[in-house]
DNA sequence: CGACGTTGACTGACCAGTCAATCTAACCTG
DNA sequence: CAGGTTAGATTGACTGGTCAGTCAACGTCG
């Protein structure tokens, strides 16, 4: 589905036409859109003129209104994937793997509220429609924090008895109930806040996992 | 399933007019139209028909499509701002409260899953439509959770460094995602898991809050 | 001059909400 | 108690507006 991706190849093209990529250009103005309107709230014609370009053009590149929104949420959950991946790859401790985590998507929310919050309340929400297109994906990213703490478990870091799956949610659910806080405006959003925030999940969740036995005083 | 509420006065009515409750019908329809197919993506027409009635019919006790969706939110939510409130006013551990309350939440769950789906996907998650709209009830609840956190750092059985509104979100959130994975089908959902859920939930959190001092050997 | 980017008016489907008509039953009144 | 009155309950065809998606034409670059 995603047409070009990496074609935006600096401004030293062959032919220096370089002047904008269009496709982005309406990505970026959906996200803008949709978090202000909402996905169902507003008309693609909204898209276009916060994009600056014609109604038609939105078409050029989507197959529908539906297809901007996935293309959004794919794009910004495969980097999460991606960075997940690699995380767990790396030969650090469990609490440092979800420090670095709750962090990742933490700042991601400072770094583009607007998209986060279009993925979280749009996206991740949506149980009919949209939700279930993505299940999977979704899926995907719970299944690899999940398997983090079976590791940590057979360490004898995590306590056994809890179940990975359900340890698993409710440690994504803190950080997104957290964004959703922000999103809200129910919490406040200073930067001393942000930081907080990880550090608060991460010692919350942990500190309730681990075992007795493995009183790492690594606690900041 | 459960029909009449608190209307069916008995006979003693002064207008003994309470045939079948047409208006719960129409609730009661719309819970499971709203759970299946989303409240967007659904036709006024396809609760009536679900309930059996006229499409107008609807209409002379809704004023809108979007009315009913208030009022089905609005009855859930209150009764379960009152259930906190109660626990609240008992003189039990925050532990126990808190096991209450995410008991109380999942039990709701497994009672009326259609219900409950209905009020995460389209209220509670809904920053642009009608979780706006219930801010201000939904964040009682959230404060409610906040105060009895405050509560215990003042007695020194919950670390002050951590911020209670953060810690309410969190604990919320993580209640929050599981019946999210119940809902998208991500977690098993045998009664022996609601009831471990409850036990983890409340085991993470409240591990990781306490102080090293109030080791209370509850656990358990 | 051909390929692709770009435009925006147009259309066909869809659906929330209206409303006038019909039904039901409580409650008169003689 | 028959017949009459009225208020509310119930019906479903209809309307007015909205909007996703189409398409034929135009622009521009190489």
């Amino acid at each position: 589905m995603s047409v070009a991706r990496g074609d935006s190849r600096s401004p030293i093209g062959p032919r220096g036409k370089a002047s904008t990529d269009k496709r982005r250009l309406i990505l970026d103005a959906a996200v803008r859109v949709f978090a202000r309107q909402g996905f169902h709230a507003c008309r693609v014609s909204d898209i276009a003129d916060e994009a600056g370009v014609a109604y038609g053009l939105v078409y050029h590149y989507f197959a529908s209104k539906d297809e901007v929104l996935d293309t959004l949420f794919l794009e910004r959950w495969n980097v999460m994937l991606e960075f997940i991946r690699e995380v767990d790859s790396e030969p650090i401790a469990v609490r440092e793997k979800l420090r670095a985590i709750a962090s990742f998507i933490v700042d991601s929310y400072r770094h583009d509220p607007d998209l986060m919050k279009v993925i979280i309340v749009e996206v991740t929400r949506a149980a009919n429609s949209f939700g279930n297109t993505h299940i999977d994906t979704i899926r995907e990213a719970y299944d690899l924090i999940g398997g983090m703490i079976i590791k940590a478990q057979e360490d004898g870091v995590f306590k056994p008895e809890i179940e990975s799956r359900f340890a698993a949610m409710a440690f994504y659910g803190a950080i997104e109930q957290l964004l959703t806080g922000w999103i809200f405006d129910l919490l406040p959003d200073e930067d001393e806040y942000f930081e907080r925030a990880k550090w608060l999940v991460v010692e919350t969740v942990c500190g309730g996992l681990e075992t007795k036995a493995s009183e790492q005083a690594s606690v900041t």
